[in-house]
DNA sequence: TAGATTGTTAATCGATTAACAATC
DNA sequence: TAGATTGTTAATCGATTAACAATC
């Protein structure tokens, strides 16, 4: 029951989607199989996951969509809201704070700074930026558990430091350099651009565009 | 030499960025146990990775920098530009058209879709907001390979499908539901929110904050 | 009952780590 | 030369897949 591995936990999130798409549409039962189809996956990985969860199917039927959701929104801590900070108010940490899409999931923005003096007092969707010199204030004050990073790649460690001593417990990346886990903190990155570069490779490996280097060798 | 597994691959991506920055700095030597250090990795997966590439290091020295970028880029395909079109012109589509960093890395973003043809017309960064019927025929003239979903969930996989039949060969998928890849193009997730509760399940983990559901179990 | 699906064990597969000879 | 570092092989570790008895 404790501590899943990593890949299994990055299913369980792609499942609590699913689920959730499902039980909006009034679907009761779910089989390994069906969830399987839609995530591209194997029944076999799917029943192996669902194992790791306070949860049981019933032969011929599979799994009850509402148990599910419920058991997956647990697991992952979707149940509860968390306290988030914003780091950079640039387009990407803008983004973030108009991306709806994390208050219906839990994590509430609660401020966000940026060094920009002229940026300080401007609102996005109803949220102040703050200067950051506020920053270990607000964190302690508020309880802060998350802080996400949206600053320049070449500013993100320093950020990261800042943000862990105000007392953030885990730290969302979304630099493209590495961020050192000072502390005890837990550093997660998004890797937008690496994820293209990822794509590129995956898409030349497929049906070979590009490079033409013939692997001399000998 | 040929097809690497994708966890190298991504370890690859920060091999650049890491060496582009020491580079800058003008030092000309990295060892595997310094580039190990710096990413939080050990030498002995360095030294793997780095197997895979037309390069070889020096003892005593290590790889030399402006060597190792160069064939990382290569291999990467980090040297040409790729044409890509974003999809979906809210906030997250709007960010991503912003963000310098994808022109930067070689990424070059052709043109931004969306189906409110009250914004069709609209300039972001220079490039213009064009409707969803004009898609294909876009796509198809100025040779897009890769397209970046930033529509709501529901909206994907159709979306996806019709970048696909228009031509692209890679998509990026922004949204948190899944995209099954249609034809023989290549999907990758960016699971922004996703990374957020593996964050959270990590940071839980690690400290035991919250849920408390002591095992029951028997 | 017959057939479908779970839950779990065992087998396979793949990735990471350790170790060490080769070499600068 | 002595010591450090590579390149690579072998060992370990972990995750995925296959298989199948249990069960509804």
């Amino acid at each position: 029951m404790k501590k899943m591995p990593i890949p299994v936990v990055q299913r369980l999130t792609k499942y609590l989607v699913y689920v959730q798409d499902i039980c909006k549409e009034d679907i009761v039962w779910v089989s390994s199989n069906e969830i399987a189809q839609a995530l591209s996956l194997t029944s076999s990985t799917v029943r192996q996951d669902l194992s790791h969860l306070e949860i049981s199917g019933i032969s011929k039927r599979g799994y009850e969509t509402a148990i599910l959701q419920r058991v997956l929104c647990r697991e992952l801590g979707a149940d509860k809201t968390v306290n988030a900070v914003i780091v950079g108010a640039g387009n990407l940490g803008r983004a973030l704070a108009l991306h709806g899409e994390f208050g219906r999931r839990g994590f509430g923005i609660c401020a966000i700074f940026d060094s920009n003096t002229d940026l300080i007092g401007e609102k996005i969707e109803g949220i102040e930026i703050s200067s950051m010199e506020k920053l270990k204030e607000i964190v302690k004050k508020r309880k802060i558990d998350i802080g996400m990073i949206a600053v320049p790649a070449s500013a993100a460690q320093s950020v990261a430091d800042l943000l862990v001593s105000a007392g953030v417990k885990g730290l969302l990346n979304l630099t493209l350099s590495h961020v050192c886990p000072a502390g005890n903190a837990v550093v997660v990155d998004t890797r937008i651009i690496a994820n293209l570069q990822e794509l590129l490779y995956l898409m030349r490996a497929k049906d070979s565009i590009g490079s033409g280097v013939s692997a001399r060798k000998t």
